[in-house]
RNA sequence: GGUCGGAUGGCCGAGCGGUUAGGCAGAGGUCUGCAAAACCUUGUACAGCGGUUCGAAUCCGCUUCCGACCUCCA
């Protein structure tokens, strides 16, 4: 697809806080960066919708011509458990818990976590970097922001001076916080603080105590990084000092994307991103999920339907769609409801998607209705309008809703396909699966490994049952569509002769 | 307490100065042997109070609720 045929991307970027028009550094090269998961337990639907959000991102992307790299990271050390620079790390926590080796735990939820990708249907990135695999180069980095005076050394920990880093450097523009509210904000007392000059600062590496499992020899001797550096790193081993995106989710723009630049200048004097870009938080009774709060589904729980919570499961694709029906930046409140409202509309689309795959046109180039050929390629064309005004997936779906039903109509004879013109309609079927399956990702989940056979042998009992119907052997035709009902198989039956969908 | 963001019809969810969002559910109709699907028609909306404007769900102010971040979380 030529990036010139469809319209400027824009981009909300959250840290001006506008729309701004996406101009790469380096088109079409695109590098795109996004926090990934920390591998201490299995990801929950609130990860999820993030990782969706930024894999439509991705395909749309690359749907309009852009060459991405994709990097998204697997935090497998730093990330501590409860107070920012005094908790347990929290996989050697989880390791001591089930008497596992830490790679072993991050082994087994990182294969958890691509599981869950894979059956949500995201792509995999370009690189998925390890945090443990870039303890040199994040050693390297300590030692530049100390060789450029924005750290200092405490008792084999290195600190961030924040204070410092605010002199020269604007420091909480990102997150929109000022530095004398941080500093007066910021709450007291808290255990262990003493080492640092100053709360707001923050470990860019960490001394080991004895009982630390997971540990490096560094010139401050042997301790771990401090969990915002890898991203500082990685970021900037394969996507270079200064990138197009950075992703994530809301609740990481502070401190954690803060920390990040507040890294990268100090390190390399350049600010590392362009366009900035949060999604916001999934919330189950207006309330974020979160797994502190026990209120999170596992992706497993939501398909089983096996939580509390879930009067039903929930497939994956029905989830991919509800997620997509809301805007990346808006909270997503997840009832049952909803899902079940998801489910239908979902339905819906895959059924205008086969019809529109079996449509047959016969028209005339010379003779054909303006009005309607108009009309099929503005919605075409609004539907791509919507998707480059910051990915706005809910309303590129509405105008998909708009052509399911004409579609629909085309497919019922109640209008004539043929009053298009070849071009629109070709435009139509190439256009239409290509934002349902290549750019938001959905797959039809009825399409089996098996699909050729199961539409041969539907074709045989359809035919079957037409014939019992053409006598009129009702009773013969309906115990045939009974039992493919008990199957999960529903027949309809149109004016051109029934067909079938997976119930 | 500080900073920021929300409150849209029965439910979810777009829109962010004038034009139908959309889906689901509801009502009526068409089609059908019946059913399903599909199509057509259709209702109740923008938290409250003021203000700006020819015109506001959309801008401004105040009020009331809710949430996020400031501790780990996508």
């Amino acid at each position: 697809m030529d990036t010139n045929n469809k319209p400027q991307l824009t981009i909300y970027n959250s840290h001006s806080r506008k729309k701004e028009a996406f101009k790469p550094l380096n088109s079409p090269y695109v590098g795109m960066y996004v926090c990934g998961p920390t591998v201490y337990s299995d990801v929950h639907l609130g990860n999820v919708r993030t990782f969706i959000a930024f894999d439509v991102v991705y395909r749309y992307l690359q749907y309009l011509g852009y060459k991405v790299r994709y990097v998204r990271n697997i935090t497998d050390v730093g990330h501590l458990v409860g107070d920012i620079d005094e908790g347990e790390d929290k996989i050697a926590k989880r390791a001591r818990l089930e008497n596992l080796e830490p790679m072993e735990i991050v082994q087994k939820y990182t294969n958890g976590f691509h599981d869950v990708m894979r059956i949500y249907n995201a792509i995999s990135p370009s690189i998925e970097p390890q945090a443990t695999g870039h303890i040199v180069e994040q050693i390297e980095m300590v030692q530049r922001i100390l060789d450029n005076g924005y750290g200092y050394e405490v008792n084999g920990s290195v600190y961030f001076d924040v204070v410092k880093y605010n002199e020269e450097y604007p420091y909480g523009e990102l997150s929109g916080r000022k530095i004398e509210d941080l500093l007066s904000g910021t709450r007291e007392e808290l255990e262990g603080q003493q080492e640092k000059k100053n709360p707001l600062d923050f470990a860019i590496w960490k001394k080991a105590d004895k009982g630390h499992i997971m540990r490096w020899n560094s010139p401050w001797g042997v301790g771990f990084p401090g969990w915002h550096l890898e991203c500082s790193v990685m970021s900037t081993k394969y996507l270079g000092e200064t990138f197009d995106i950075h992703g994530g989710g809301m609740d990481l723009r502070f401190p954690h994307h803060e920390c990040e630049i507040a890294q990268s200048v100090a390190a390399d004097g350049k600010a590392p991103v362009q366009y900035w870009m949060h999604t916001n938080m999934l919330t189950v009774n207006g309330t974020k999920m979160s797994k502190s709060l026990n209120n999170s589904f596992l992706p497993h729980e939501l398909i089983s339907g096996d939580h509390p919570l879930l009067e039903q499961g929930y497939s994956p694709m029905t989830t991919r769609f509800f997620m997509l029906q809301s805007h990346y930046a808006s909270t997503l409140d997840f009832s049952n409801e909803a899902l079940q409202a998801a489910e239908k509309g979902y339905q819906r689309l895959m059924n205008a998607c086969k019809a529109l795959d079996k449509m047959h046109y016969d028209g005339d180039d010379n003779n054909y209705n303006q009005e309607e050929t108009d009309a099929i390629n503005q919605l075409v064309d609004q539907a791509f309008e919507h998707l480059s005004d910051d990915f706005s997936t809910p309303q590129a779906i509405a105008r998909l809703f708009d052509l399911s039903k004409k579609i629909n109509s085309y497919n019922e004879k109640k209008l004539d396909i043929n009053n298009l013109n070849s071009n629109t309609l070709n435009k139509l079927k190439e256009a239409f699966p290509a934002i349902v399956f290549d750019i938001l990702g959905l797959q039809d989940e009825s399409a089996s490994d098996n699909a050729e056979a199961m539409d041969g042998l539907m074709d045989l009992i359809l035919d079957i049952r037409k014939e019992a119907r053409d006598k009129k052997d009702w009773d013969t035709s309906d115990k045939i569509r009974n039992v493919l009902n008990t199957l999960n198989i529903v027949v309809k039956d149109g004016k051109e002769g029934s067909s079938w969908g997976m119930g």
